[in-house]
DNA sequence: ATCATTCTTGACATCATTGTCAATATTGAC
DNA sequence: GTCAATATTGACAATGATGTCAAGAATGAT
């Protein structure tokens, strides 16, 4: 190597997750990556290719974060108890910031018309890896439930997460979205 | 009223409805609407004023056409077959047409970086009638749940359906999609 | 039949964005 | 210290979108 980059890598894919968190793959621009990591456009043409190539690394530092900390907090031998730290860490994950966030695999996922298959992949390994967390926590209960059962309870589980977020894009607050897990927790886990 | 118009004013908010479904309010272009409807770009922004306008008269198209299909899957005097009859409803609503249209709510819901306040607003208002829905059909029940119950339950189950939204864009099949929503009405109402 | 009004049409200016490139600067290896 | 390889930079072309406008066409009212 010779001519050697200016930039820290590990820094600029940080700052680009963080400006793809807030602004979404389709509006965010080079221009706004420039700007946010200090580094020209052109460098990051020649560094990474393109707008996705940059995405892609920025969503797998994401996913790698995001699913380690609905490890940790599904980690409890309760799965009542699970289930709610797995909540209150999802609903806090997506209104951070002001204004907030909200989730980027859901808004990855929305993005449809434009995304590449690459990151439709992507979103369906966190998805799918989700979901496996789930089933094994709901599995793992003391005399808890039959293989198939967990599965499908994991699944409803995911698909309720993204229904949280969706709720979140469309104004309800911390408390309202944490009300409606607690709930949901209830309803399923409760009986 | 002199010159007069050349096209049918509902025959091209349909039209314009059936677009912003299949492509979203960001991505669908006045070009798309014009060559859709067949009325030039020009005369679309003489009559509407711009995009935006257009997807308000088509939105609020939909959002009735959606929330007397709500009602009508719901009129079930039966609360467990009223949810079946509305998750079966909106399931097809969203997988319908192909490539599948996903559900207009969510994606516009998504949007969050492009709409205005008035998009919001009525995303807003058809989750919320959406929810009075539910509400009325779970409180309605001969010794039905208390209004407080009725109400949070409502929202976990349009919070839901905003789940099953997003894992058809995730890649979900109408199949699986049914499968999850039986396994909720199960979880949540059959106890 | 004429007119005033409205609609239609195609051209235009503007803007934002992507992606490319040649020139220049930098620096590790020898 | 020289060189070859790489990175940086700013300019450039291309594209696609929005919104505006002037000129022309059409038509209900009188």
């Amino acid at each position: 190597m010779v001519g050697v980059r200016q930039f820290d890598e590990d820094e600029v894919i940080a700052t680009a997750l963080d400006v793809f968190w807030r602004k979404g793959l389709h509006d965010a621009t080079m221009q706004d990556l420039a700007a946010a990591t200090g580094v020209q456009r052109g460098s990051l043409y020649n560094a990474y290719g393109d707008k996705e190539a940059i995405f892609l690394r920025a969503f797998d530092r994401y996913a790698a974060q995001f699913l380690e900390a609905a490890g940790n907090a599904l980690a409890h031998r309760d799965t009542t108890t699970a289930l709610q730290n797995f909540f209150d860490m999802i609903i806090v994950n997506m209104t951070d910031g002001s204004p907030a966030r909200g989730c980027l695999t859901t808004r990855t996922a929305l993005d449809a018309g434009i995304s590449s298959a690459a990151v439709r992949q992507r979103v369906q390994d966190v998805l799918g890896r989700l979901e496996q967390l789930i089933g094994k926590t709901l599995g793992a209960t003391p005399g808890g439930r039959r293989a198939a059962d967990a599965h499908r309870l994991a699944r409803v589980i995911v698909t309720f997460t993204r229904g949280l977020a969706v709720m979140e894009r469309a104004g309800d607050s911390r408390k309202q979205l944490k009300e409606s897990a607690a709930t949901f927790v209830d309803a399923v886990v409760g009986a």
